[in-house]
DNA sequence: TTGAAAGCGCTAACAG
DNA sequence: CTGTTAGCGCTTTCAA
């Protein structure tokens, strides 16, 4: 018998047994869209944890050219996966709603739960991370004139980055000045473009702290272009250590997060929740202070 | 009764739709492993190309850790995909020939068919992209004595840079000398092995092409760490031009690969065999020459 | 043109 | 414990 099974080599039809058991033994992924270098490494470790425990990926992006955001409009759904990533603001929170009304598993990641909803999360420790950051320009490198780049607006990686760039002149005694604000975005573009806007205020700054590496990369060339010298005549400063940060001219002063990790535990939380409806409701992980040329540091 | 379908939500159920019509509006991608720069902007245009086409992405790495390489062992199958697209060397070719006598649609991605089954293939011009960088070595920065430290054994990528490269030298009178051949591997430690073990045979080198950029970062540290200069003690050249590539130091000379293009044009040539039967057996996506400071260039 | 019925390949529940 | 059957939700076919 199994050995004709062998001999066949018979496998069977996952659609069926779908249908069957109501079970598609597949993970959903949604995401706006693919772009930067965040999401390397994120798909690395979602992929590893899928495939750790036996599901498949399926990934979708909502990034949508034309203006037809029909909500049941993006193709994951509680009838081709067992449960969904939800990375960031890919789904709106109608849509949540709805898939938490289902009872459907759904796992967010980089984005906190709507009020009420309590869907699990997994994300960085930001604040924690850009405190650290902060306290080591202000303290070692004796910096108080620190402006912020921020990311793209709703963002709450960024905005807990903020929260911690502000706990840190708070402890310094260093009073919050809103000129030093300036908002971007996680790409290169966005910080090229906010920095130069920065640069016409024409207020003092001792150091820049880009809300990703990303953007910090645009931070550089802008600096470049306007002919000042990193770090000597402004020090820059970004969040996540991507590949490139080390190899930057000069190398860029960090905070090391652990995307591929996060990635992978938000698998986690997602299969518990799966298999036994549990999942804990947030899951920070923790970062690391990188220190390179670009913030002064010899 | 439209409007009771809109009213209810419905969607329709993938599974049952799937079974009854035999197609499942999913194409699957099997790669061996998530990894390296490459990784990132290939599924960028896989995606595209599948959403612009109204189909699904399944993933799959074939990278298993133990032995079992039961041959019906990766998850993707003529039973939940209309389509395969296969990443070099992810499949075997037992499989990939009972695949084709299964009239499967299958599309090759930086490998050629195997002999026989003429299953379409997309690519690079990898030897004339490598014959422009090595003829520009030899007649414009004045290089003899080239050394090529090539990819993992038996990607074709990586065999078809090295033709390039034999015939640039051919062509200018320059005799091939196996001892400035090295084999490496696309990543950054292989890189820097394989430098190390280039380095130690004394051979005199003026220039290294690394088969790729990942590996030709390890490629500079590696001659850092030997307290060599580049270019001035020898020159660097890669092939693809990685995001990275630009702001190593020094900035990389390389020829830029379509690599996003490349997955696009995979999918629609797996589009095509999918509705209609038909697709272009190779398509080979044209290379460009980047010229930066590590070859010698100001 | 519209509606009923069969069946896709599997699993689960049930009967033998 | 093994073998049979109903049914998962859809599409397709065939009859009305």
């Amino acid at each position: 018998m199994w050995a004709v099974i062998e001999a066949l080599n018979y496998s069977p039809h996952p659609a069926a047994r779908g249908l069957a058991t109501r079970r598609t033994n597949t993970l959903g992924l949604v995401l706006r869209d693919i772009s930067g270098e965040f999401f390397g490494p994120m798909l690395r470790g979602i992929e590893a944890g899928t495939r750790e425990n036996g599901f498949d990926l399926l990934i979708h992006c909502t990034n949508r050219f034309e203006g037809d955001a029909t909500p049941a409009q993006y193709a994951l759904s509680e009838h081709n996966s067992d449960g969904l990533l939800v990375f960031t603001d890919s789904l709106d929170e109608a849509e949540l709603r709805r898939l938490y009304r289902a009872q459907f598993p759904v796992v967010l990641l980089h984005r906190s739960s709507p009020p009420g909803l309590n869907i699990p999360c997994v994300s960085f420790e930001n604040k924690s991370g850009a405190r650290k950051l902060i306290d080591y320009l202000i303290e070692v490198r004796g910096y108080r004139r620190i402006a912020f780049l921020a990311g793209p607006e709703g963002t709450e990686d960024s905005y807990w980055r903020e929260m911690g760039y502000r706990e840190a002149l708070a402890a310094h005694g260093i009073a919050f000045d809103p000129t030093l604000i300036e908002v971007g975005g996680f790409d290169e573009i966005q910080g090229k473009m906010g920095v130069k806007r920065l640069l016409e205020r024409e207020t003092a700054v001792d150091a820049i702290f880009a809300a990703d590496d990303d953007s910090a990369i645009g931070v550089l060339e802008g600096l470049r272009e306007a002919g000042l010298r990193v770090p000597e005549d402004i020090a820059v400063v970004g969040f996540d250590d991507i590949r490139l940060s080390k190899h930057l001219t000069p190398p860029l002063t960090t905070v090391r997060a652990p995307i591929e990790t996060a990635g992978r535990e938000a698998v986690r939380q997602l299969v518990n929740l799966v298999r036994s409806g549990t999942a804990e409701r947030l899951v920070l992980l923790p970062t690391e202070l990188v220190i390179r040329h670009s913030c002064g540091a010899p």
